[in-house]
DNA sequence: ACCTGAACACCGTTCAAGT
DNA sequence: ACCTGAACACCGTTCAAGT
């Protein structure tokens, strides 16, 4: 399991140490701080290439030293943007969280909503693998889902759920979604063909926690 | 994060490396091979040594390297018996959670069994911190479970649920229950306090998975 | 068959030094 | 403040050699 020379896309990869502030292009207006045009390193930059590399060979590819490889540099470098793996795995779960889709509550059909929220994580997961494996460190899924939990808490209170209620089914349903998306990122890694009934068995599980907190919702 | 010298208990660590067949004891019949009197190593040795070493320092501090220094080798011994820490991690857990206890059927009260029954993995997994993080790697907790997922079917058959969804619900219930042990284990390692209200957070994700597949199998 | 020492090809992280 | 080379203290695993 190790990282290919990498003939990966367009940009990044033709940014070679060499590159200098005179490649700058477009009005450059007096007070413009250095960082506005594109440091070497940046959070975001490391962050991208994290994702990329998850994406072309898995979680287990991606290390500091991968990393600063594509980036040109030495993994030390890293360090002067992020404290330490897991911050960065934190932040990657971060960057891939932050593009969550959770309607606007209709109460009429708020537990289907919730299902289609859970089923979208999913979606999310399926289209950027490796990264639900960089939740499982993580002492909960909230610390990577703050821009979210607010839309997920008010869907769940447009169906009665108690505030008390909604933080732990919210914590179940992270949970369970990045389990099936982990086991399913092993299969992929193993080139092992997709479980059969896998989404049959998905929705089992989404069913059950919906299913028990209409339920538990009722009294 | 590192392994102390180990004032361990008992009997492993006065096992050097001078142990001899001398020390046999009871009956030695004709025939007996070697190995009934313990050799210096056996799968059994090793996955002794890590889960005593997971309860003492954590998942994180076992490794190859640690189990054979407590059993006076080196690591490449290991590999007689055991493919990899892949395989290792799985022995582990099977070794636990063969002291599973799940009670015979009664059709009265099933749902009360199976709520009873996941509160006793979780007993079991806070009886051996860091064994939770070994299922994490894992394909599908039921790998570790053969033994008993037999009598969790003949369970939750008792309440009237299909083979298809009596096999679904062990697979998230499981899932739940090691992933909240899991959490726990790293709030230990942090020196967290335990997370208040834990037990109730706990106690309501079995609730929501139970009452769903009453409320599934009702119909 | 079982065990070993030594090596291979890696890790994450630190640190003094440079600009 | 940001970046670097070199080093530290590890990993899992392999392999030729021993018994």
């Amino acid at each position: 399991m190790f990282v290919e020379p990498e003939q990966r896309s367009s940009t990044v990869s033709t940014l070679g140490p060499m590159r200098s502030r005179s490649f700058q292009v477009g009005p450059d207006p007096a007070g413009t701080p250095p960082e506005a045009v594109g440091p070497r390193l940046s959070v975001d930059r490391i962050v991208d290439v994290a994702i990329d590399q998850m994406r072309a060979h898995g979680y287990d590819a991606v290390t500091m030293r991968s990393i600063a490889r594509e980036l040109g540099t030495g993994p030390a470098s890293l360090y002067a943007h992020v404290a330490n793996r897991d911050e960065l795995d934190q932040r990657v779960v971060g960057r891939v969280c932050a593009q969550w889709h959770i309607p606007d509550p209709d109460p009429e059909r708020w537990d289907t909503q919730v299902r289609e929220s859970m089923i979208g994580l999913l979606t999310l997961f399926r289209a950027n693998p490796g990264v639900a494996r960089c939740t499982l460190g993580m002492v909960s899924l909230d610390a990577g889902l703050l821009q979210v939990t607010d839309r997920l808490l008010a869907l769940l209170a447009a169906g009665g759920v108690s505030d008390q209620h909604a933080a732990w089914f919210i914590d179940v349903g992270c949970l369970y979604v990045a389990s099936v998306a982990v086991e399913e990122d092993i299969w992929r890694e193993r080139a092992a063909p997709p479980r059969p009934a896998g989404e049959e068995r998905f929705a089992f599980g989404v069913e059950l926690l919906v299913t028990g907190l209409r339920e538990l919702a009722g009294d």
